[in-house]
Formats: structure tokens, sequence, C-alpha cells
DNA sequence: TGGCATATGATAACGATTATCATTATCCCA
DNA sequence: TGGGATAATGATAATCGTTATCATATGCCA
């Protein structure tokens, strides 16, 4: 773990979570100013594969990374008016997930569930 | 609808589904040679905005497009070794992702799942 | 037929990501 | 400790999917 892909790793823990790449390069370049966007993809790979940071890829295609290895897998709830992500898990669905892939005959190793919509924020509550 | 629209529908219903915005130009060349790439992504943007076709974004973040409207919705099983996309619902997880949202205040309006894995056939049994 | 809105194709532009390459930092052992 | 292998870095070019632009073509109705 170089200084800088500690750094990167202190960003998606401390910051805010779910942020692209260019938004962890900006974060990461108030410790290291010098730090290039091209480390920052590089790193994110690096924790990914060693399973410190996941990645994952909304609807309008921009891959975001949050933490991952201490915290548990989670859904998201991506709110279309502020874009904010809400972290949720339904144990129920985990289960009938893998039943509906095996009822498929199939092998499941990972899935994405994100349900868009607009948050109890946006929606004046 | 123009005769390019029509033709590009017609790839999206008669084909295998699930084609990039590229493979379907490819498949639209055989019969309009002269068809440009411009006119395939806004006949699916048109297809979309009129219910006659849906587009999702897998986790390569490669939009792909398959027929809407006389279809129900359903969620995808996504092959890791060969790409196929098997699809695929369960009554119960949709019923269980609405109330998720609801504990949440969040108010739903779609959802995306796809399982990642191997399929029955790749598997080798 | 003329006029105007829409559709089209070629191509430039764009944003995110990856590849390249020269330069630096880091590691490891004589 | 020193120096050479090795890995990491930053600048930048290249790539890929997608969108924007613009001139031309086509369709449609008065
Ligand atoms: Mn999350
Ligand atoms: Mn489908
Ligand atoms: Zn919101
Ligand atoms: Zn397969």
């Amino acid at each position: 773990m170089s200084v800088r892909r500690e750094a990167i790793l202190e960003v998606l823990t401390s910051g805010p979570g779910h942020l692209s790449a260019q938004e962890i390069h900006r974060a990461a370049q108030e410790r290291l100013p010098r730090i290039g966007i091209a480390t920052v993809y590089r790193a994110l790979k690096f924790l990914c594969a060693c399973g410190k940071a996941a990645e994952f890829i909304p609807a309008d295609g921009v891959a975001r990374y949050e933490p991952a290895g201490s915290r548990a897998h989670h859904d998201h709830l991506i709110c279309n008016s502020c874009g904010s992500f809400i972290e949720a898990v339904e144990p129920e669905i985990e289960k009938l997930q893998i039943r509906l892939a095996a009822r498929h005959g199939f092998k499941p190793s990972s899935h994405k569930l994100e349900i868009y919509g607009i948050c109890s924020r946006c929606s004046g509550k």
C-alpha cells in the first residue's frame, strides 16, 4: 500500500461514499495536490482486486466506489432528484434471488439491485 | 414511424434480444446498408420514449435494448462466461422491493435486478 | 408544386476509462 | 550502504460508447 493508495482508501472510508473516480480524484488532491487521475483509476482497481473497495455501475454508466471488506453486502435506493444513494438490505430478497437463479440452473456469483425513485427528503416530507 | 425506425424495431423484436446499439446497427445494415449509427441511436431513443423499446445498462456500462410495451417486466440473469441474458421474474421479490423502499420513505419508480454468474449451459450440465 | 417540419448520415465533440511511456519512488540483497 | 531490479506515478495519447452539429434528403400538407 503506497501513500497514494492509502490516501484514496481514506477518501473512500471517510467521505460521503458512492463517489465516482473523478470525485475521488478531487478529494484526494486536497491532500496530495500532484496526484494524477491515472493513479486514482489504478488505485481503485488495485483496492477492488484486494477486496478493500467495491465498484458498482448505476444506470448512468459511470462507475462508483465504496469501501468493502468490513462492510456487508447491501443494495441501493437511488434518488432521481438529488442523486443520493440510500443503502438498504432485505434478507428475504437475497434468499429469493438465490432460489430464482437455481430455478434456472444458474450459479449466481454476484448481483446488483438498484431501485430508482424519489427519496423522502426530495418528496418533501 | 419512418422506415428505419420500423427496421430497428424489427431487429429488436425478431433478433436474439439484449443487443447493444452497435450490434443493432450491424443487424440493421443487412436490410438498409446505408443506415448511419447516429440514426440507430436516435431511433432507439425514440422507441424508448414511445414505450416500444426499453434500455438497460448492465455492469459493463454499455446500454442494451429490448422490445417493450407488449412484454412484462422481468429481471436478468447474466452469464459471466458466455454473456447470455436469461429473463426471469419472481413476484415475491417485486413485492418485497416495494416494501423495502417504503421502509425508507422512498418512492420507487423503476428498478434493476441483475444476477451475475454462470448459466446452466456454461456450467456444463 | 412549394414550403416547412422532420429524419438522416457524416463527422466532430465529449466524457469516462485505459494504454503508453518516460520518470520516480521503493524494495532487496550483495 | 549502495545500486540495480521492480513497482508506482503523472502526463498524455488513445479508445470506446454516446451525443451534438450541420448540411442534405425526405415526407406531408396547403
Ligand atoms: Mn453503498
Ligand atoms: Mn430482457
Ligand atoms: Zn433525493
Ligand atoms: Zn453462459
